[in-house]
RNA sequence: GCCCAGAUAGCUCAGUCGGUAGAGCAGUGGACUGAAAAUCCACGUGUCGAUGGUUCGAUUCCGUCUCUGGGCA
């Protein structure tokens, strides 16, 4: 079963009171809860939460280590299979859409990143002026051109990287894939929350984050070397508080910022999660009949 | 009480030598195949403070009023 939808939504809430009429343990699909250290900024299960019910993929690198959606394909496939061979029911829970999607369709069979790769190619497009690399794309691999947006830079360098790692077009690669496989027979909840309901949610777990020792933390990990140029340090609540450490704005200013972020961030969420039409999108407070009757069907079918 | 300056999009403001207006931010929608809490794209009608006047036509000019800021008493 899956528990997907936006931060604050009450996934994880979800997922424990589940575990009252199942037998569950719970695989995190969230690509920040990975870090250790990192734990009120990712609103992470709590301690006690995790003794009442297991929880997988959480904590499995420091923050200074690179951390990619086919890491996390490979921790995660495993764990379920364990569960289940411990007779209990697997439960995806998380808001990364593109992890639970790699989880169960699988990506493209081509190689992971290259660091240096990487960096040649920003400097070819700091050198040769904004569109170099896109023009570059074009010629080589006109279907991925066609595919990406000209300003997005990530997404031309991944092209371009795949190609020259490989010899083949990502167009190619992607064609071949397309997402088919699927080794699981699944059930999958989305978290139905108002708008405004998940705004005030939002800035309260903020507060509570500040409350809980945020701040703290941050310096905790700055103190242990972990720099702000880290990906893990670039995650909403983290990067704000070190701007905050570092003069650029004042408290409030973090707080709001960070309040903002993270609404932005639930939107993309929505607009990810919108898409797949296999969701059973429920309210967790007032459906919980309903979501039992669900399962109840999916196991029994 | 008097003088001056403001009042235009949710916010900060620009502008219309009189022909019903546009930036930034905020916001909304979207894309996504090894950076994904990342990255990227698209979207701007609002009694132009109220009211009377001049005018073919006023958000724009003039009068009065209201509110806000500043100054003088």
């Amino acid at each position: 079963m899956v528990i997907c939808g936006p931060t604050a939504s009450g996934k994880t809430r979800l997922a424990l009171t589940l575990d009252e009429s199942f037998s569950v343990e719970v695989v995190s699909a969230d690509s920040r809860q990975v870090y250790r250290g990192m734990d009120i900024g990712t609103a992470k299960a709590t301690l006690a939460e995790r003794q009442r019910v297991p929880h997988h993929l959480l904590d499995v690198v420091p923050p200074d280590q690179d951390f990619s959606v086919a890491d996390f394909v490979k921790l995660a496939g495993p764990a379920i299979t364990e569960i289940r061979g411990r007779g209990r029911l697997p439960l995806l829970v998380g808001g990364t859409g593109l992890y639970i999607r790699a989880l169960i369709s699988g990506l493209i069979d081509a190689p992971g990143e290259d660091p240096a790769l990487r960096q040649r190619l920003q400097n070819e497009e700091f050198r040769g002026g904004e569109g170099t690399l896109f023009r570059k794309l074009e010629e080589v691999d006109p279907g991925a051109a066609q595919a990406i947006h000209p300003r997005n830079l990530v997404r031309i360098i991944r092209a371009l990287e795949v190609l020259e790692l490989t010899g083949r077009p990502m167009s190619a690669w992607q064609a071949d894939h397309r997402f088919t496989d699927c080794p699981y027979r699944l059930l999958t909840f989305g978290m139905n929350i108002a708008p405004e309901v998940l705004q005030s949610r939002i800035a309260e777990r903020v507060g509570d984050m500040l409350e809980q020792g945020l701040l703290a933390e941050v310096e905790g990990l700055l103190a242990a070397g972990y720099q702000s140029g880290l990906k893990a340090m670039q995650t909403i609540g983290y990067r704000e508080t070190v701007a905050f450490l570092a003069g650029h704005h004042t408290a409030e200013e973090m707080r709001s910022e960070i309040v903002r972020n993270t609404r932005r961030y639930a939107k993309r969420q929505g607009t990810w999660f919108r898409r797949d039409k296999s969701i059973i999108w429920v309210d967790s407070l007032r459906e919980s009949a309903r979501i039992l009757s669900s399962i109840d069907d999916f196991m029994n079918d």
